[in-house]
RNA sequence: GGCGCUAUAGCCAAGUGGUAAGGCAGAGGCCUGCAAAGCCUUCACCCCCAGUUCAAAUCUGGGUGGCGCCUCCA
């Protein structure tokens, strides 16, 4: 290990260490997208900083074994018996069947997180392939009387475990049932926390996926599936577990009192939460407001490593104001970088010990508790560093292993042949028109150019042209 | 009402006891025929009130504001 990792942990509310279970493989899930529709991009916030998290974790010389889920069936709009689902709910907005819908936005999110640079778990594991692996560990959980058979459905009987609200802070006073006023009270729970593992009872008469079950004809409840394929890939002890903070209470507190119900013993050490990436009017949802993907970004002419780049600016336990003013502002500072960056010269001596130093000084910077900020500004100390061209170029290409901004990546011109020779062409027209001080016909071939979207750059060395 | 996160320049933001990183924008300068780009320089009484301390943005107590969760959400 470089370094020693410490994350804050909702668990205990405090920075810690980070130990994983194994010395050297540290087993990760990530509550991965309902696939019911476009992520926006405050969705892929976390993912962005889960990604990072894993990233520094290899950078420090772990071994991550990822681990994510694609929800493509019981994930209800409320765990109530009112609830709708929502892959259903796609389906219907789009005529299309549960299926279709699934596949449709499980590739368009893997295309979003490619356009990002997040790299995709190897395991992804979606709900519907491990309908048995839920009948498994509900079966289990009636067996052990952690789970009830009520109206048709089966229960989590949460007053059955200690401290359910370990994650949360809060205790079964506080808890308020009917806050919201469009949620009804599901009157088959014994206690107000129940949640069900398996529905049977039919909500909807046009309910598209059921399974055959030892409780009738059915689907899994949302909060099993996790559990469910994480212990399936990762086994007994989880090290890290991630997701939004909105998932605190009650996905990950549910997951937790089934899982150690499950095992009888405690699951995971460490969890990790991303808050919110708000707009002025707060958080962004998919319900209310803006609905801000990145394809959008892209119509408006950003590139989405300027979005990458503003989320890792900002800390993951901050909220996040969304504008785009201050996205433009780190759009500008992103395009500065880039050609600082593709400035630099490659060839030349490298010491090793100089690369090792700073390699250190941006792990740490990472290891306190993913300060990216402070990594981002890394990257300014080795370009402004009395270090040679070729060390600050691969330290650079070091940090992008974490960061991966794109930083290194050329740029591709659209520009052809055609257009190049003749762009040079007026190049050396205009080159000849300043010799002789007719800057009126320079000024025009510049405009000219302009209009075309190529803004020509006098430097020393002569000039030199790039798209608008 | 309960629980959690948070409050630093025009904007984003780092900084957990020793007198405020970095970026964007702005201002001044260099370069330029002029621009643009680039380069250099410059830019903060750290939400409020008490307290601890030789010393507090940083610790303690009390306020105030913003955001989130409390069975849709990442």
């Amino acid at each position: 290990m470089l370094t020693k990792f410490y994350l804050y942990n909702t668990l205990s509310k405090t920075v810690e260490e980070f130990i994983p279970h194994d010395e050297k493989e540290v087993r990760m899930y990530t509550c991965g997208p309902t696939v019911y529709h476009f992520a926006h991009i405050g969705n892929l916030r976390s993912y962005i900083m889960e990604d990072v998290l894993e990233k520094a974790l290899n950078f420090n010389g772990y071994h991550v074994n990822r681990v994510m889920n694609i929800t493509d069936v019981g994930h209800l709009s409320s765990d109530a018996d009112t609830g709708e689902d929502k892959m259903l709910k796609g389906a219907k907005r789009e005529h299309k069947s549960v299926m279709e819908i699934a596949k449709f936005y499980t590739h368009s999110f893997f295309a979003d997180c490619e356009k990002l640079n997040i790299a995709i778990p190897k395991t992804v594991e979606p709900a519907t392939n491990c309908i048995d692996d839920f009948i498994k560990v509900v079966s289990a959980l009636i067996e052990k009387g952690y789970a009830y058979i009520s109206g048709e459905n089966v229960y989590f009987d949460t007053s059955k475990v200690k401290n359910y609200y370990s994650l949360t802070g809060h205790s079964s006073d506080d808890l308020k049932i009917g806050v919201r006023d469009d949620v009804d009270e599901d009157t088959n729970k014994r206690n107000k926390a129940d949640f069900v593992l398996w529905f049977t009872k039919s909500k909807f008469e046009d309910q598209q996926l059921k399974w055959n079950s030892p409780w009738g004809v059915g689907y899994p409840g949302w909060h099993i599936e996790c559990s469910c394929i994480s212990m399936k890939h990762l086994g007994e002890y989880l090290d890290i577990h991630c997701g939004g903070v909105d998932n605190i209470f009650p996905h990950h507190t549910n997951e937790i009192a089934q899982s150690e119900a499950y095992l009888g013993h405690p699951w995971c050490r460490y969890w990790f939460h991303v808050q919110h990436l708000n707009d002025k009017a707060g958080k962004m949802s998919k319900s209310k407001g803006d609905f801000l993907t990145v394809s959008l970004l892209e119509k408006k002419g950003y590139n989405p490593l300027v979005y990458r780049l503003f989320c890792l600016q900002s800390h993951y336990r901050k909220p996040l104001e969304f504008s785009y003013d201050a996205l433009d502002n780190v759009a500008s500072q992103y395009s500065r970088l880039k050609s600082r960056i593709s400035a630099l010269n490659r060839e030349g001596a490298v010491d090793e010990t100089v690369i090792d130093s700073y390699r250190l000084d941006f792990m740490k910077a990472l290891a306190d508790d993913l300060n990216t900020s402070m990594a981002v500004t890394k990257i300014y100390d080795v370009l402004k560093a009395d270090i040679t061209d070729a060390e600050k170029y691969r330290l650079i290409e070091e940090f992008e292993k974490v960061l991966s901004l794109g930083l290194l990546d050329e740029e591709t011109s659209d520009v052809d042949e055609e257009l190049e020779s003749y762009i040079n062409e007026k190049i050396a027209e205009r080159l000849e028109a300043k010799k002789n001080r007719d800057y009126a016909t320079a000024d025009a071939i510049r405009n000219e150019l302009a209009e075309k979207g190529i803004i020509l750059k006098d430097t020393k060395d002569g000039t030199t042209w790039e798209k608008a």
